[in-house]
DNA sequence: CGATCGATTGATTTTTGTCAAAGACGGTGG
DNA sequence: CCACCGTCTTTGACAAAAATCAATCGATCG
């Protein structure tokens, strides 16, 4: 479902401009109504929802080459917040210039199919924070994360670096930073994973995809297997 | 964002068949290319992933009139199971006759929008699995589904049925199925709610949204709002 | 009537959160 | 260059929440 060349350059005639933002800022608030969409270029984007105490829960974590935000094209409203985690580049699609696009069949029912994902992804974090224990929840998410990164050359299948505290690992996974620092160490201890200033390296792969009970299939890349280990 | 009598007389036109399902069924497994898709006609239907020990989290739960498996037209697959909770009648949609009923921009839109919404309460989900304790979640999920059922008519805004189990409970609220037999004692305690035999009542509507800090608008409903208490 | 399934309860263990305090580290300004 | 500051990380002691283990109870169904 990858963009063909002239959807591809399409997309980006219909960008209006791109922005610079600065890590740990808030792009969209909840509830406002909008009338574009944002594609990353460069940096990593969180979705998330806070609670009455402002404590947050991430329910979405986006890279360079992901529309964020393509559902409020036809929603017209987020009822969640969008910001920044790290310094980026994010391009903005108005939508009248998605009005245009989706006129294209084919392109349409492309950009369906990003939203679908998305949500398949939802539903995978779904079952990460209902089913597994902390350090399940960690495993889990470091896997589909490789996966991920991997797709757009950002990993090599064991390292890569991501830019987030432990506090963001916190929000992801649903439990306290104090406690994903002790889960951190476990999955070191185990010789699991290591995460040290932003650089994750896998050491069994195999093992903590079994730990996190991580089946990737709902990412639809056509990602070739780890050796087991 | 409701289909015309138009666009509802095509859809019922697509239909091939009405099947009916008895109560806890597996009406698709996870991982089967899927041709058609399923409208609810009558009952409950769950969508569910299950971890390797079979224990079941819910990832999703429609009442009549929900497409169920709508994003299966497009992802061609799904990656968790569908099954009935209680008795149910399906609408069966191939999706051949989808394809007809896309090439209607106006109505392909509104098909979007459904799969879109599917994804919002997803995302309340996981804001409910991540930041509440057992018995905001079970609040938060009493106060979603007496809104839902609200709007089909199956709720006067305090008492509805619900023909869920406690285990059912459990697995959409992430606890084992013993925790939810003291939420629901809890719940009964504090006059917030009861729950007997799949009659629910809400004694304070008000209170028990706060409990749960339950914000319906990512339902998209024009509900009017019930007095405080 | 026995069998089965769901609901309920108590006792106990495990997991996770909370509170409090240091330690590490990079950046800034003097 | 160094002292200071804020942010992030780490650790310990303790409390709270939830899971687990083990029964019992109650209704429904063949």
């Amino acid at each position: 479902m990858a963009p063909t060349p002239a959807e591809q350059a399409a997309i980006e005639k219909a960008i209006s401009e791109v922005r610079q933002i600065p890590p740990r800022t808030t792009i969209i608030e909840a509830g406002r109504p909008l009338r574009h969409s944002a594609l990353i270029v460069e940096g990593l984007v969180c979705r998330t929802i806070s609670d009455r105490d402002g404590l947050r829960q991430f329910v979405g974590l986006h890279l360079p080459g992901d529309f964020v935000d393509l559902h409020s094209f036809v929603l017209q409203n987020l009822e969640h917040d969008i910001a920044s985690v790290t310094q980026a580049r994010i391009a903005i699609v108005p939508h009248i210039g998605m009005d245009a696009l989706v006129a294209d069949v084919a392109l349409a029912r492309k950009l369906w199919f990003s939203t679908l994902l998305d949500a398949a992804m939802h539903r995978a974090w779904l079952f990460r924070l209902g089913r597994l224990d902390a350090m399940g929840r960690m495993a889990h998410f470091l896997c589909e994360t490789n996966a991920r990164l991997r797709a757009v050359g950002l990993s090599d299948g064991r390292r890569f670096t991501l830019d987030l505290t432990q506090n963001d690992l916190a929000e992801i996974c649903g439990v306290t930073s104090i406690h994903m620092n002790r889960i951190l160490r476990q999955l070191r201890e185990e010789n699991l994973a290591t995460m040290r200033s932003s650089l994750v390296e896998i050491i069994h792969p195999g093992r903590l995809a079994a730990r996190g009970q991580f089946d990737g299939s709902y990412l639809y890349l056509d990602s070739p297997d780890l050796p087991e280990g």
